[in-house]
DNA sequence: TCTGACTTTGACCTGTAAGTCAAAAAAATG
DNA sequence: CATTTTTTTGACTTACAGGTCAAAGTCAGA
């Protein structure tokens, strides 16, 4: 139902990621999206120029979601140790909240590498940068590769939002990450 | 190119393997799989009799080679910790000589959790099996609640086929796997 | 070489999804 | 109110993908 409280625009992008949270780019229809909206498929093209732009307007939102959660919480102080473990806490936290959008990330995250156009570098860089700044948090406490790491461990984490819904429970997402880090 | 060892359904199946293992269902078109087999459309409906059957024959072969491996090595012999040290192996090993296989199985199992008619049952059924396998291997020396363990474990390998080739390397999965096992 | 079974394809049908557009409905402005 | 601007939609076009089919090519055996 079309929200009261945001505007039709984000009614719109919040079907959005609804729709390719379940289902891939491909397999997921325009109208399906204005179905779920509440609205008319014509409208969607008024507010947005076509379907890979709402795509990608979907994907950062939920991207950004998961990146404010994790930086947001983490970064503040503390011993690397410290400040490594907080980050996995709020990454599985986000996991536990916001398993919709987390299963965007991950379903659709291997799109932008196949995908050409120069439009996808920058949903791409700012996916990069995200690791990187995983791997910078990590790599002070942690002997292997860092940046391979971070990333091994970011999808750890995020794997398991492919999952049906509760076949994995988020504790033992973490139970395991903490026991890969308790060393 | 037309594979001359293997008959033209055998190339046909490759092919709509390497298809749906780089994209994901709705984006891959009979065209697609069709020039990529050096074979016109129609033929591969003489082989096979829908998209969606074509799917799975692919999907229960890629399935099938995975559970060859994992299962063929590690079902011998020798205690506990030996046969599930073994069996993670055995899937690192399929994750680095059949990356296709296994991206293909990581991005669209969650289909046949979405997808309804009794024909997808089938090919459901052998997924669970699997993991209750991987389950029962796993169980006797791991604290934690023994299924789900099996299944997170069996992710995490699984989900770094889902990223960009050469960013995160076996050796690293095995690492945070060994890890993991270790205590 | 003739015949029949198997294999392959060009041409076609049909449905559906992306995207357009002109006009209707609602809101804002004076 | 009247008019202008913004928002919404029904009806349409276009392209393309799944699927069919009759005919053409290939090949083995009588």
């Amino acid at each position: 139902m079309t929200n009261r409280v945001n505007g039709v625009k984000e009614s719109i992008l919040e079907a959005a990621r609804e729709a390719f949270s379940s289902k891939s780019y491909g397999d997921v229809s325009m109208e399906d999206i204005a179905k779920i909206a509440n609205v008319k498929k014509p409208l969607i093209y008024y507010y947005f120029p076509s379907k890979s732009e709402l795509f990608k307007a979907a994907w950062d939102e939920a991207f950004h979601k998961l990146e404010d959660k994790v930086f947001g919480v983490s970064e503040n102080d503390g011993k690397y140790v410290k400040k490594a473990k907080s980050l996995l806490r709020s990454y599985i936290d986000f996991l536990r909240n916001e398993r919709q959008s987390l299963r965007l990330i991950e379903r659709e995250k291997n799109r932008f590498y196949s995908e050409k156009g120069s439009s996808w570098e920058h949903i791409k860089k700012e996916y990069d940068g995200f690791v990187n700044r995983v791997a910078d948090v990590l790599s002070s406490e942690v002997d292997s590769n860092s940046s391979e790491y971070a990333r091994a461990v970011a999808d750890i984490v995020g794997s398991s939002a492919l999952l049906p819904d509760g076949q994995m429970s988020p504790d033992t997402v973490e139970l395991i990450i903490i026991k890969s880090l308790a060393k």
